[in-house]
DNA sequence: TCCAATACGTTATAGTATAACAAATAGTGT
DNA sequence: ACACTATTTGTTATACTATAACGTATTGGA
C-alpha cells in the first residue's frame, strides 16, 4: 500500500522518503509494462523531481545533476522531462515553467494544480466538477478536441495556518 | 453600444476595426476613471495586442513597434504589459508567455481561455460554474485567498467546421 | 551478428524576462 | 511661472528557458 498524495497537500510531518519510493515503484510498474525504458538518467531526473513536493525547473535539475557529479547539457535534460512527461510520470507547471511529480500515474488525465505562493509546494487535485464545467463552459463555444490545465495559485493549509493560527 | 466577444469566439466575418476602437474606448475610459495614465506608448502596445484575436508575445512586439518606426529595447514593451496587466486591459496566456486583449475591463476578473491550436485564436470564457467548482476544491483542501488560470487549447468552431462540415 | 531504432552527448543558438541605473516627462503645490 | 517630486521611459547588460542540428553510443530484435 502506498500514501499517495492525491486531493490535497502533503501533511506537513509526512515521511517523504515514502512519496519518493512510491512514485519510483509506480514509475517502474508504469513503464514495464508499456514497454517504456526508464533509463538511469530518466530515473535520476524523476528522483530529483520527487525530492520535494515543490516544482523544479530544468536548469534546476542541471544544477543538482552538476552538484551530484553529473554533468549535462539543457537537451539532455530536456529529452527526459519529455520523456516523463509523455509517460504521465510528470506534469508541467505552466506558469512556473517547472515541473512536478504526478502521483496518480496509471491514466492520463489533466488535474488541478495548487500551487502555494509562500512554501512553493504544490498539490494535485482531481476535481470531477471542474472539468464537468469547463467541458460544458467548451461545448457552448463550440470548442472541440480540447484539454485544460487548471493552476491555482494561494497559500496551502500549513502556511495558512503560520499566519492566523 | 459595443461588440464585446465574451463567451465565445469572433464570429469568422467580424468587424475586427470595431474590436479595436472599442477597446481603446473601454481602455480610456477605465484609465480616465482610476487615475492610471495610458501613455501613447501604452496606447501603442494595447492597439497592437487588439490588432487581432491571437496572443502576441513581448518580442512580437517589439518587431511590431521596431517595423513602424519606433525602436524599443525589450523593458520598455515589458513595462507597457506590467501597465496593461495590472489594469486588467490584458491578460497573460501563460502557456504561451503571450498577451490578449481584454474584452471586459470594467472588473477584476479570472476567465477561461479557449486556445485554438489550429489558427492560435483565443476566446475569454467567464463561466460560473468552473470558478465554483474550482473554489470548491480549493476549499476542500483548505487552500485560501487564491486565484485560478484556466486555459484550455482545443480546435474552434470555425477551424472544426472546416474539417468537417 | 548485423540491423534498425532508440537514447545520449555536444555545440550553438533561439526565445523570454529582468536588474540596475540614467534621462526625461508629467503632475502638484506654491 | 517655478521648483519639487513622482512617474515614465531609455539603455545596457545579463539571467533564465528551450530547442535545432548533428554525431555517437547503446539497446533490442530479426
Amino acid at each position: 500500500m502506498d500514501l499517495r498524495i492525491t486531493g490535497g497537500f502533503a501533511p506537513p510531518g509526512h515521511n517523504h522518503r515514502r512519496c519518493i519510493v512510491d512514485a519510483m515503484d509506480r514509475a517502474a510498474q508504469v513503464c514495464a509494462a508499456r514497454g517504456a525504458r526508464l533509463t538511469p538518467q530518466r530515473r535520476r531526473v524523476l528522483e530529483l523531481i520527487w525530492s520535494s513536493h515543490k516544482p523544479v525547473g530544468a536548469y534546476g535539475l542541471i544544477e543538482q545533476l552538476s552538484e551530484s557529479g553529473q554533468q549535462v547539457a539543457p537537451p539532455t535534460v530536456y529529452r527526459a522531462l519529455d520523456f516523463l512527461l509523455a509517460n504521465g510520470l510528470v506534469h508541467r507547471i505552466e506558469r512556473l515553467n517547472a515541473f512536478v511529480g504526478c502521483p496518480e500515474v496509471e491514466q492520463d488525465h489533466a488535474p488541478q494544480f495548487l500551487i502555494c505562493g509562500d512554501c512553493g509546494d504544490v498539490a494535485e487535485l482531481r476535481e470531477q466538477s471542474v472539468e464537468a464545467a469547463i467541458a460544458a463552459g467548451a461545448r457552448s463555444a463550440g470548442f472541440v478536441g480540447w484539454r485544460a490545465s487548471v493552476e491555482v495559485v494561494g497559500v496551502c493549509p500549513e502556511c495558512a495556518g503560520g499566519i492566523s493560527p
